[in-house]
DNA sequence: GGTCATCTGTCAACATATTGTCTAAGTTTT
DNA sequence: AAAACTTAGACAATATGTTGACAGATGACC
């Protein structure tokens, strides 16, 4: 057995639902049984939370969940696979290709720009982890490897434009599928200008919209008056910024002031990205919050929606 | 087999038929008989959901309801088959008040950077017209409709951007779904250094894919040497460039002689665009194929999965 | 052309089921 | 003491079901 030790709270920032409604999926419906604390805490395995990821992949695309929540995690799958293409051939795969050699497997997809290869890839990923678990999972540490390997030199441009066109792509196909409903903050994502890399921005779109907010993604290379324009007017509860590279542009400094000078105080700031750190001293000046890695944002963002309020 | 799972909600969203309508077309003429939950909940198989999009297709093609509801599967597929060729003289008067309606919607809904609406427009439009029909009839006027405003100072780069993005997701979506099997020719889309615009590639992208290409999409500001690269390792039969802005640039002249002559000589060249007629000179020089408009290039690409050879 | 019946989609009204959120009170952890 | 967790129950919002009525279109018939 898979040892369960993961609180309700890991579970909440991984799987995008509130604590409320995974006990009363517990409660009412049996979607899982977690062990408990001697002191009866509830506690999670690893299945357990990409059997809460799949329920909410599978609700938030039209499924009730009093219908699918008894469902053997097997049957989840397939239907999450239906989810993905609504019209299949259906294709018997070796069902545990392991995250490790999903990730080589999107690798070695990219160097040879086989965009069908790596859709594939990242679909099955999808089913077997959940949305979260493959932004978490695989994607997040996909954009890791490109980025190492195009300062290497092992890969063009091209091949990480080319990559941020699948993710893109695959992206938006799944975040439509869960129509995010009318109520939900928003959250402007784009890179300030200079930055060209949106694997990045990518990632933070996905996540918030897998969390349950609206998002107005703008993409890359924006100055900070437009992209607060357009927080203004949406009415954003944060803006999320992705610096990667160039880790050196002294004008980014006086975008990021700018930016956080022009917003509502209301709104936050939320900058990420492997420059992130490189950029510690001008964010902290000017009122950003840094984030250091994708579960950070995804709590961030948690808190945020429930109206706390970071710096003043 | 033919599990029945599926919630009425989701059979809204994968016909587009409202509730009332299938619920009314299940009552009056027997269309598709679902299974109940014990609650009396109705529940559709996946073949019942296809009944219901073919007897959506059947009606909006001028069928009556009545006459073909209670038809068996083989039939209304016989009768979906015939009504393909869409003549375009006869198209009464809602309808393209329905064109112009969507075109505004979509248009209203960029300058109010509403993701939902403009998502919403699309899918709306590629129901009814078909994805060859959206993408010639919607999003090509689109797009020349956002260049307009945007060069008029209407509005900003951000907004731009904002509906690229969210074109972006939509062709993704429906493109993957014609994924073309593995003979389909190749063409390698792209913008060239500089051109920051990337609508019309996506327009090409996809409508590359519906012709039954494998489209490898790179995205915009790439340089001649990095998309020849990806070219030949792919063996791509044709290379499809969009040059939108600015107009007078002098390098381009460059890249597209140096791209030309990287390029294998069965590699056909394909230049459209807002301002490809500016340079019209240079392309002409460098052996590229001007691409007047959408339909042009498709009979092109068409003429070239044949085997045509264009110059020499 | 005018009239009428039929076909078709939409809506309103009301009942029930489902689902998510909230409150309150007590317990455990930090 | 403050924060987080648990349980139980209440509550509100949404979804779904049925029925009946209505209006616009279509075609038959005079």
């Amino acid at each position: 057995m898979a040892e369960a030790h993961h609180p309700i709270k890991m579970v909440v920032r991984r799987t995008g639902l509130s604590a409320h409604v995974i006990r009363i999926w517990e409660k009412r419906y049996g979607a899982v049984k977690p062990e408990r604390t001697g002191s009866n805490r509830r506690l999670y395995s690893e299945e357990q939370i990409t059997r809460l990821s799949l329920l909410r992949d599978l609700t938030r695309a039209g499924h009730s969940i009093g219908s699918v929540a008894r469902l053997p995690l097997s049957k989840l799958r397939a239907l999450a696979a239906d989810i993905q293409a609504p019209s299949p051939a259906v294709v018997n795969r070796s069902e545990i290709a392991g995250k490790i050699g999903m990730l080589d497997e999107c690798v070695t997809a990219v160097k040879k720009l086989d965009s069908r290869a790596l859709e594939g890839a990242l679909r099955r990923g999808s089913i077997e982890l959940g949305s979260q678990g493959l932004l978490q999972r695989v994607i997040a540490p996909l954009a890791e490897t490109i980025g190492g390997l195009w300062r290497d030199g092992s890969i063009t441009a091209a091949h990480e434009h080319f990559a941020s066109a699948v993710i893109r792509m695959f992206l938006g196909h799944a975040a439509t599928a869960f129509a995010g409903w009318n109520e939900a903050p928003v959250v402007v994502v784009a890179t300030p200008t200079g930055q060209l890399h949106e694997l990045g921005a990518l990632l933070a779109g996905a996540s918030a919209a897998n969390l349950g907010w609206r998002v107005t993604y703008l993409g890359p290379s924006l100055p900070a008056a437009e992209i607060a324009g357009v927080a203004i007017q949406n009415r954003a509860r944060a803006v999320a910024l992705s610096v990667v590279y160039p880790e050196d542009d002294p004008q980014l400094a006086r975008e990021f002031a700018a930016l956080r000078k022009m917003l509502p105080i209301e709104t936050a700031l939320l900058v990420g990205g492997r420059a992130a750190p490189a950029y510690y001293e001008s964010l902290e000046k000017a009122g950003a919050l840094i984030m250091r890695d994708l579960p950070h944002l995804s709590a961030t963002l948690d808190d945020l929606r429930r109206g706390k309020r970071f710096k003043g």
